[in-house]
DNA sequence: CTGTTAGCGCATTCAA
DNA sequence: TTGAATGCGCTAACAG
């Protein structure tokens, strides 16, 4: 395990009477060396149990073969099938994927941007708007850097999906259905994918769209919107809500308290987490395809990567941004299906 | 961006008029440089945008500074808790963290372990015992590996939770409230955590405890279990699920075909999923401590490394499985709380 | 406190 | 098809 253990390729090269250069080549090349020199090399390999040290490798080839993953904090729930999406996409270029998260002190992850940026050939920066610019502006000048729903203000290219037409239809559809005080709940300044959602919803209004409800992202912060609704201080009969945890948090206190769901006030959300089945009336959300969009992201990443090496500028057009699609339920109050209704996974 | 451009030690120690060691030692003990040289130098840093290549720091120092984290494809809702526990500790540590799933072919995710190994000093590794055991060998004699929630059967130190007390409270507590035909709803062979779960059971009902009811993980296994229940085929007032997405799905199911829940039956669960609070009755469950679990590993793995390098076994005790906790709500059918509680989130 | 120097392990010329 | 030699960027002796 130390390092005068470790075999190189240099132990290997003894081992199989060939020169190093044939060990590197017999790994990176196989069909540069012929079958039985290859054999011999393999089989002194596994017998000596080689594992090429990444950083030299890295250092020597000029290229880490690796992606960074910048994570904000407070991912919501589908954190890990993005992960999956992008994980699975990024081995399949040969890539592996660090991640880092951008909580903690401001200045302190400016270094820990910096570090990243010495060991990977381009960075995912997921919820930009939160770092310092100064960070951002650093990393970027040593690789290439793109945003995931979110970063455009940084001036980053940026992998998202579309918030405001679905925004905008679920807006529209709970005007059809004779809503007429509507209101956004969550804090558009929170990240560009929240203020996509309030530009649909400002578009299916009109000039009369209220200004939104600013709130935190979580579930507490649901509660305390419907609590301040329940107190008389708002006066609402539907709430477009930036994610389910603000939906939930906000349709179960309402609904403790005697207010109806969706008789009263209709209530949606985006994501789509599991518990927006479960719930009682079950409820109206947004579909966003997570898995793919972590994939677009690693792709789009390579493809950044190679334009970089070959001083192209871009190679290919940056991605649309992913489609998503409402999913009705019954707290909009519109939903025909039967109220025992069961959904597949 | 490309080699020629990037600033090395070399251009930053000619700016600052210092030698490259100085530059290092800038960097990596500042204390063993005099403030105004260092002074000079972080500015030739800065203003040269001089990032340290990575790739070569871990050669020279022969330390990665960076642990390998593999994750099963099919993790459940606690993934990004896990994540964000592991990567604030190792962060802490100075590492970065390195991810790597261990999905698709066998053969192919070998390959994938061994680059990883060569790119990290030390792996956790979850769900080990799906991995095929040779892959696993391999990286064991090249790095401390850990295993997370299982791999004990594969010889590894293990980091994990109290599955066994908390399955054998949870039976206990249905048995006490006149339940007599239990069971148990998972696979053990899926993995060490659920076959403690199981154990647990086990040790509950004695002798007498039936074979596991063995399907898949999955909210859809769940809802085919209620369906053989639903069919006659399995006679049962208490189900003690491995996991919530089971319990979910065969509770719906039941009770949108007629049979009420708890009345009939219970249902329990484990992970405390969100959907656990919202759903009705709400689901009784284990929470499990998943962020400092995350913390812990990465703490273990980091001793584990430093007595690799001093040749030591091992510095400190491994530490204690961590505690869990039963969630009592009202799908056991003996909660006391009030039907349209609303939790805390 | 600072500079000189020698590798770390690998990929990659260039010759043979 | 193979080998010898060079350098990637950095750290860590060692010397001054």
């Amino acid at each position: 395990m130390a390092r005068s253990t470790r075999p190189t390729v240099y132990t290997v090269a003894e081992h199989a009477r060939v020169s190093v250069a044939t060990v590197s080549r017999a790994l990176a090349a196989p069909h540069r060396v012929s079958e039985p020199t290859r054999r011999r090399v393999l089989d002194a390999i596994d017998s000596l149990g080689y594992v090429p040290h990444g950083g030299a490798r890295s250092l020597a080839a000029d290229s880490h073969r690796a992606h960074g993953l910048v994570l904000p904090e407070l991912v919501g729930p589908y954190y890990s099938d993005l992960l999956m999406g992008y994980e699975r996409e990024a081995a399949t270029g040969g890539d592996s994927v660090v991640i880092a998260l951008a909580g903690g002190e401001l200045d302190h992850i400016a270094s820990k941007l910096l570090r990243l940026a010495g060991s990977v050939d381009g960075i995912v920066v997921m919820g930009a708007s939160a770092l310092p610019r100064h960070a951002l502006a650093a990393i970027r000048d040593q690789v290439p850097v793109l945003g995931l729903t979110g970063g455009a203000a940084q001036g980053l290219e940026v992998i998202g999906t579309q918030s405001v037409e679905s925004a905008c239809e679920l807006t529209r559809h709970l005007i059809a259905h004779g809503r007429t005080r509507l209101a956004f709940v969550g804090d558009p300044a929170l990240g560009e994918d929240i203020e996509g959602r309030y530009r649909g919803f400002c578009d299916a209004l009109g000039p009369q769209a209220p200004e939104p409800v600013r709130v935190g992202p979580s579930e507490a912060d649901g509660v305390a919107v419907a609590e301040r609704m329940l107190a008389g201080e708002l006066d609402v009969d539907g709430l477009v809500c930036a994610n389910d945890e603000l939906a939930l948090g906000a349709m179960v206190t309402l609904a403790a308290r005697g207010c109806r769901v969706p008789e009263d006030v209709a209530v949606v959300g985006w994501d789509d987490v599991m518990a927006a089945r479960f719930v009682r009336p079950s409820l109206t959300t947004v579909r966003q395809p997570v898995t793919e969009l972590g994939a677009t992201a690693a792709r789009r990443l390579r493809e950044l990567i190679a334009a970089a090496r070959t001083e192209q500028v871009a190679a290919t057009p940056a991605p649309e941004r992913l489609t998503t699609s409402v999913i009705y339920r019954r707290s909009c109050g519109c939903a025909s299906d039967a109220s025992n209704e069961q959904e597949k996974p």
